[in-house]
DNA sequence: TCGATTCATGCAAGCCTTTACATTGAACGC
DNA sequence: GCGTTCAATGTAAAGGCTTGCATGAATCGA
């Protein structure tokens, strides 16, 4: 057995007896290439364990049918399950996925694409609208197609596929309000870092002016977004006078850290204290009580962004903005307040 | 402004008057240039905007100082926190990490690790040891050098950084017999597609054996690791007789899927039936009662195989095997069976 | 002041594929 | 039997970067 670093197309050329191109054929065009040629190649192929190198291939054709996915963690099932129905949907049409995450942080957001984009991917995938214009300039001037997603706003200019998280924590905090509950405390993402987490807000104080409340009583704590997060941020607003009978989250994982915290402290869900959550994750159901929440259609939206940006980058179809639905789900940690703590 | 396709090295090169070498240098090895001439590099990047090709980088150089980690699967947080603390330690040393997904598949990982190889990965993490013998030669072929990790046995060649499932499984094991637990089911992964489920089965039955059981009389329900599995394994492992008194699962997803389901069917846990799981997750937390649940040290391990591979690839110092220890945490879940069941 | 070092830089080959274009040979129509 | 097509294959350039080697300038010691 000979010491074989790394087989080439030229190696396997000569093993079939045709020339490089023929090989490069027989890989990317079987059709376009005799037969017996074609079989003669793949035993070749075979019997040297070659594998085309990546480089080489993306420079000399300029292309990957590679997408990259910019998120801001993998640490929570957050996006999870959309960018595996994105992932799946891509693979299906021969694309493969590069995954980087951020931790929120706009810089290295901006490093991560540049990598992505240096690594050669065809497009990219990002979360929200909101960060640098740069980026988008110079996503343009690299002629990058790109999507956004988890994001609805019909105002930006780019392509998207999402859902409007104003609207869909709007109609949450109707629901609250309907329960009776006007103290109520959002514990939210950082609104500067996090556009979803800022629209969000707005959706609240939205439904709060609607019903005559005063929106600048909401109670609002920003954190990261963790199960613990979620319990600190409990705490915080716990304290905080008026004493809130409802507590809004901006994401199901701090909603059931809050649980947690409230199990803790001996306050009971929801008699003591209303929790709502927000994507509607499984975890919203392996707490008790069952978490109420607002269900975000996570897998269509990224089968439906990885089919935009596979048309995008065969067909050329360009990619329009569509707006999945929400919805607020009941279930057990919404009840109107105790009466008597009424002012 | 004119239109600028993606300036190149030679692009730098004649805006700071200077050969594409020079530029290169200044890029790579900043200190081997004159002060001056950096600078002067350096504004025609910024000025450009360029970002050196991946791809021809890679094949220049033969290096790409990219780690490749090949998972099971993200859509749950089992390995989250692992990989995130490998990620980080990388990230320390100047790596960047690329991580793909299996969903279990063999063939799946074959083609991801092929794909990572193709890539140009420097380097491997991969999850367990079993997998193809072929594909263990082919990356030796390729000289990747490749760590394992979520697993310890000493008896395997390769190096790796983990825990030993079979013990860490024993020693939950042990507690649930301990509390007077005989029958008992186990909810598993896919033994044949995860050394790791297997040896956590293997330690049930290790610890039945030394406490004087019939290990064959373990009830092993296997499926894919997932709440909603969970629960249905809930369902599968209390219909069989004799009913089980614990329930023994090999993950916290499949732990918390359980509860959910018991609670939905009125069976309350520890009362009626005892369950643990194994991770120690956030998760383990937030269901009540709190989850009893082996705990694995998941961000030391990533961060000690990050520095391995991290040192491997720039000292060449070798990577060794590392073993790193595990505890059951006890917790609400696990209580002594309900006497009258015993036969 | 002059040869010997050292430092900064340039030259050009090489990394591995794809692909436009050229070539070859066979099949075909007349 | 001959010119024409067409399918199959080959040739060679290009793609953007790194790096061994060569070169020239500056520095140093005596």
């Amino acid at each position: 057995m000979s010491n074989n670093p790394t087989p080439t197309l030229y190696d396997v050329s000569e093993k079939a007896g045709v020339s490089t191109a023929t090989v490069s054929r027989a890989l990317n065009f079987p059709d376009r290439v005799a037969e017996k040629t074609r079989k003669r190649v793949m035993d070749a192929v075979t019997a040297l364990g070659y594998s085309p190198n990546f480089g080489a291939r993306a420079m000399a054709s300029r292309r990957t049918n590679t997408i990259g996915a910019v998120i801001p963690t993998m640490a929570n099932a957050m996006f999870a399950r959309g960018l595996q129905a994105f992932e799946e949907e891509l693979r299906r049409h021969g694309f493969t996925i590069l995954v980087a995450s951020t931790s929120y942080q706009p810089n290295i957001e901006i490093d991560q694409i540049r990598s992505l984009v240096a690594r050669g991917a065809d497009g990219l995938l990002l979360i929200g609208h909101h960060r640098d214009p740069e980026i988008y300039d110079f996503l343009k001037a690299q002629d990058v197609p790109t999507l956004v997603t988890w994001a609805y706003d019909p105002s930006e200019p780019r392509p998207s596929v999402g859902f409007d998280n104003r609207v869909a924590m709007k109609a949450m905090a109707n629901e609250v309000i309907k329960m009776g509950h006007t103290k109520i405390a959002l514990i939210s993402g950082e609104s500067s870092l996090n556009d979803r987490a800022d629209a969000r807000i707005h959706g609240v104080e939205d439904a709060m002016a609607d019903a005559g409340l005063d929106p600048s009583d909401l109670n609002i704590h920003e954190t990261t977004f963790g199960i613990e997060e979620g319990a600190r941020g409990f705490d915080a607003v716990m304290m905080s006078m008026p004493r809130p009978t409802a507590i809004m989250c901006s994401a199901d994982v701090l909603a059931v850290g809050a649980m947690r915290r409230a199990r803790e402290l001996g306050i009971s869900v929801p008699e003591d204290v209303s929790i709502t959550g927000f994507d509607d994750l499984e975890l919203a159901q392996v707490v008790h009580p069952p978490l109420t929440t607002v269900f975000v259609p996570h897998a269509e939206m990224g089968r439906r962004a990885g089919l935009a940006l596979a048309r995008q980058l065969t067909d050329g179809t360009p990619m329009g903005t569509t707006e999945l639905a929400t919805q607020p789900i009941l279930r057990g940690t919404l009840a109107p307040p105790k009466d008597g703590t009424s002012d």
